[in-house]
DNA sequence: TCTTTTTTCAGAATGATTACGATTTAATTC
DNA sequence: GAATTAAATCGTAATCATTCTGAAAAAAGA
């Protein structure tokens, strides 16, 4: 469980970028999708739909699912969010624009992450793999502090 | 899809080796099993238990997907087969039990790997990390010259 | 062969995700 | 600010992979 909030400066640059992004991009602002950055600006860990859902029922009761999955994919795509999967769950974390390439520590319990800085393909030379990459994953996992103690 | 098979030797040591493992363990020895391992050896890349299943089907019509599924996670435990998630979907492959540990370079369209001697984790210190280490994965993703021309 | 235990079948249950038609809402235009 | 239009949402059903269940069949050991 997260324990700290950010600062709402913080927050609402993330925010707001992203929402604007998407108006320009033809989508629109709805108070849905809002919420739904802002709640990933303040977790900052992978989480679920259903988490999601969850989070967000007390405010809008009788949230669809569908509603929910659309958006996380439309995130995914502009770049707002990226996803994992763990454990045949799809999970999703907030993403700064600012932050340059890196892998992640993944808790498996509450889904909070440490970045890894440095990326194994930095090293690894495309050329001889007869193979036309076109992606990687490279994530380590174990249990946070907080998690590790119950 | 693969053209070449193995050898017979490679392919019946490696499944005659997986079938004693079993009924050391104490598992029975079926047909099933067997035919199962067999597909695996000359495979050679990740499938899904679809693939499995519709392999059977021939010489086993009705084949249940619990007796896949349940001889997959089986084999997967006991280090016969090694596994991964690719697109919400498990996937399976052959391990021989002498390769040291390793990753995969893997194709996107037909499953096909090569190996990826280097491990990313080896020049990771895991003290800084205030977090319990578990596990990791570092897979490569793309298209082997085969999945490229089509 | 007989007994015991494991395996398998057949189909239902589950859980995550996606699809659909109808309705509502946001952005745009007048 | 009302009308228009396209996108978003709802509610629910469908899908897909996987797991479970209880009864029947098969393998291993005595």
């Amino acid at each position: 469980m997260p324990e700290v909030l950010f600062s709402e400066g913080g927050i609402s640059v993330n925010v707001s970028e992203a929402m604007s992004l998407m108006s320009k991009k033809g989508y629109k602002q709805t108070g849905k999708r809002e919420e739904m950055l802002r709640l990933f600006a303040n977790e900052k860990r992978y989480i679920s739909a259903k988490d999601v859902l969850e989070a967000m029922e007390k405010s809008y009761p009788g949230l669809s699912f569908d509603t929910i999955y659309r958006n996380l994919s439309l995130f995914v795509e502009l770049d707002i969010l990226e996803m994992t999967e763990l454990d045949g769950e799809k999970k999703f974390r907030f993403t700064c624009s600012t932050e340059s390439h890196h892998h992640h520590l993944i808790c498996l319990d509450c889904g909070k992450t440490k970045h890894i800085e440095e990326c194994p393909m930095d090293r690894f030379s495309d050329e001889k793999a007869d193979f036309q990459i076109v992606g990687h994953k490279f994530e380590i996992y174990g249990y946070c502090q907080g998690c590790q103690s119950v």
